[in-house]
Parts: C-alpha cells; structure tokens; sequence
DNA sequence: GTTGAATCGATCATAATCGATCATAATGTA
DNA sequence: TACATTATGATCGATTATGATCGATTCAAC
C-alpha cells in the first residue's frame, strides 16, 4: 500500500469514529508505531486532526480549501435568502465592501452577473467565486493569512481598509441589539467589520433572526453604525418599530424596501 | 501488450481501488519498475492520476479553484527539479518573498515540511496550497487581483511589499542576459518582481535554462539584483564563468553551492 | 506525590523507491 | 536493407519511508 493512501485511509477511520488509538492503527495497517505516529504528525500539521497521547481525535474544523462545506450548509436555505435580497440592493458601477464569514460568502453567488462592480473584500472564498468574472474588479485586503477562516486580518489589513471607500458595504455580525449594538465572538474579525462599515456611505448587516436582539462577547460598534438590517423573515412589529426610530431598514423580503 | 493500452489498463485498475503500488502493477504486467514508472509519470502529466512515493492515488475530482492547472503545463518537470533545488535553500524562521507564476507556484510543495516560515506573496495558488499548514504563517499582497494571473498587482501591491523585509526572496523572469538583465512579458508582474527582490537580502531567480540568455520585451533589472540563478540543468561552461564574475552562483544540482 | 506502564519523539540504520542515464530491443519508415 | 524513433530494461547515486532503540514524558492507579 502507497504511504499516502494509508493517510488517507487513516482519516476515514477517524471520520467514523471520533478518535483512534496508535495501537489499533499498528495492527490495522502492519505498520510500526513510529511509522504511525510520523503519519499522525503529518496529518496533525495539515490540520486534519488533533494528535492526543495514545492516539489522535478529530479536528473541529475539517474542511476543504477554500469552501466552508459543512458550516455552508447550517441555516442555508436561510442564509441564501438573505444574501438573494440583500443582492437587489447592489446596483451598477457601486465599489462594495464583502466582510468575510459564511454568509457573506454567499452573497457572491447573487451578484455574478451584475454589470460592473467593483468588490473589496478579505475573504478569500468570495475572490475564489468571483476572480473569473471579467465584469467584478476585486481588489483583496493584504494582510494576515488566516487558515481557518481563509481571510486575512491584522494591522495591515485594518490600515488598508481604511484607504478605500466604498458605495456600500455588507457585513455580518454574531450579534445586534439597541442595547449594545454589534457584537462578534472573534475580535480581529470584528475590526475587520467596523472598518469595512465606517468606510462606507451605507452599511447593510446581513444577519439571521436568531442573532437580532442577541449579544456576543465583543461589542465593536454601536447599531447607529449600519443602516439597513436584512434577515430573513420578519421580526416583531415592537422591534421594527424600534430599529426604524433607530433610522434602521429593517429588510425581510424582497417588496418592501 | 501495446504501451498505451497498458496505460488505460492501469486506469482502469485505479478506477475501482483509490491506490495503486508500483509492485502490484509490475507483476500485474510483467514489466519493469523503470516501465510503469514511466507511465505513471506520463499519466500524471495528463492528470490523469496523482504521483506519490510508492505508486499513485486518484486525481482529486475537486481542485483548488486556485491552483493552476499542471496538466496543460509545458516542461512541468523541469520546474519541479528547479523548485526542488530551490527548496533546499530555505531555512527554519525564513521569511521569504514568493512571486507569482508557474514556476514560483510549484515551490510551495517543497515547503510545506520546512518548520517556522513565514511566507509573503501575492500568488493566490501558493496561498491556497499552504493555507493548511499551521506551521507556516502567511502574508498576503493586497491589491488589484487578475483573474488570469490569479494574483495581486498595482501600486498598492508594490507599495506593500515595500513595507516587508525578507531573508530571500524567490523570484521568476521571463529571460534572463548579462547584457540586458532580467526580463518580462508582462510589465506589472515585473514591477511585483522587481520590487520583491529589491527588499529581501537574498535573491534566488528561478528559471528554465531556455530563457538564460534570451530577453523578453520589459527590461525591469540589472543582473546585479540577483544573488543566485536556479535552473534544471547546466549550462555552457563560458556563461558559467561569466555569471560568477558578476557575482551570480548558479545551480543546477544540490551539491554545488 | 509516588510509582510503573504506556507512549512519545529524537536518532540511527536499513530498506524501498526514485529519477537520471545509458544500452538494448522493438517498431516504424525511406 | 539502413536508419530514425520509440519503448524497455538495467544500473546507480540520491531521496524517502520505515523500523528499532532508548531516554524522556505522560498517564493512571495507588
């Protein structure tokens, strides 16, 4: 057997069984233990699992490359809902910011064949749906490669936001309320996002209803920061109320603007 | 049996079993392992299959929407023995420029062992083919991303790379002359070039020995930019000499230095 | 905490595989 | 037939994978 398809194989296993022992893959494969746990280390570096004494356990996060595959696929329908009407509010020639995250990823599917745009974004998913579309210019946010989140951040990416301005900008959050505004459960992404909005005539947060009315732990930007709020059914009638003398849209469907 | 028969015979086999070992297929068609290696090789090239120590597994149905696509590629081998060669030269806690291209793009599967680097690029291939490791941070070059080139340009790219110093940097060209210097068939891949290696300590050009005294239409540096020229094979004493008297090592093989 | 067993990773030696090269055989062609 | 082209096999130094050893580390039971 080929060395690479014993990885291979041991990675099936392990997708099946939550964790496995060295022990099991030695006699499974007649393979030393070293040569097991070298293939272990391997696998361990690629991010493929976590190495633990005696064995290894699966890896949170197990996705290929630049698509974001299982998570894709939680709240999707709700999620493309979302971004289909979040899309009639892009127009010809807008220069837009496209934070990162799985919903604004999406977003990119809807606006393909749109005339003329130009995007900005850190998300290297949404350069991946769009980078063969002669009609988007892409201009993509240098900075800090992150893996798991296959965008870039840090320092330079926040100074380089900052030199851009853009028609509109759409963001995403974990968290909105008129209590404490915009919160997220990641930091960097956060000053990635409040960039993005502060440089920006009009800022649309893409967010679906579970979050309204919801805090996460970082709060990075009061709800005065984004204009309009598109989910994806409609929410309370007190809440609408609340959010529009706040001179926030609420956006649920397509009609009603 | 016709050669090219055996060949479809060996993909056959591959259809139904994920692995193949070079042993099975030797006593499987009673030929050498200098044979089947030979068809594997081929097979590969075609993309057909992917080669790996041992034998050969099945071509990923899914390729990185970011890698470049081998099999249409001309002198693949030749670049492969050139980034294996260059590989050698990076160290543990490198920072390293890598330019964009073909060539440049097959160095990054040299590097993915390589402990503690640190990578700068503008090449979307060379991030998507390391973005999974954890042992290798990385930097992005912001800026206008070409489609076609999948990679960043213009002024805010050349500005940015201004601001990082590296160890090395690994560059390409399209021709290569003492007279002439380095140069390019596309201006602002050169520019990207050029401002790379004016900001790293040490300059690797990496290019195929048809292009080693040939010009290509942008001149965009003196020779005197480069430290060390890489190229697959060894090329006429008198050129050999020439170069070193500017100061330039060539290498053609691990053990010269 | 102490102890013993299991596991770990570093290191070295060995084995398997690799690709480059050259010689030979098979095939095609004038 | 003579010659060029192509496929194959054999050899060898380089590379890579593997296995064995051993002191260090971790775990669990006491």
């Amino acid at each position: 057997m080929v060395q690479e398809s014993r990885k291979k194989e041991i990675l099936k296993i392990l997708d099946e069984q939550e964790s496995l022992s060295v022990q099991e893959l030695e006699g499974r494969f007649k393979v030393s233990q070293m040569t097991i746990r070298r293939d272990l280390t391997d696998l361990e570096t690629r991010g493929y699992l976590i190495r633990k004494y005696g064995g290894a356990v699966k890896s949170e996060a197990v996705e290929s490359l630049f698509s974001f595959n299982k998570r894709v696929e939680e709240n999707g329908r709700q999620k493309e809902k979302i971004c289909r009407i979040a899309s009639g509010f892009i127009e010809e020639d807008d220069v837009i910011f496209i934070d990162c995250g799985t919903t604004l990823f999406r977003l990119s599917h809807y606006i393909q064949d749109k005339t003329r745009l130009r995007i900005i974004t850190n998300s290297l998913p949404v350069v991946s749906e769009l980078i063969n579309y002669s009609n988007i210019k892409i201009t993509f946010i240098g900075g800090d490669v992150v893996g798991d989140r296959k965008a870039s951040y840090g320092d330079t990416a926040e100074r380089l936001i900052g030199e851009y301005h853009a028609d509109k900008a759409f963001i995403g959050a974990d968290g909105v309320s008129l209590s404490k505004g915009l919160s997220s459960y990641d930091e960097k992404e956060a000053r990635i996002t409040r960039k993005m909005a502060e440089n920006a005539d009009k800022v649309f947060l893409l967010c679906d209803s579970s979050k309204i009315e919801k805090n996460s732990f970082y709060r990075f930007a009061p709800v005065s920061l984004i204009n309009v709020l598109i989910t994806e059914r409609k929410i309370s009638v007190e809440n609408t109320s609340r959010y529009q003398d706040n001179d926030i849209s609420i956006i649920t469907n397509t009609e009603e603007v």
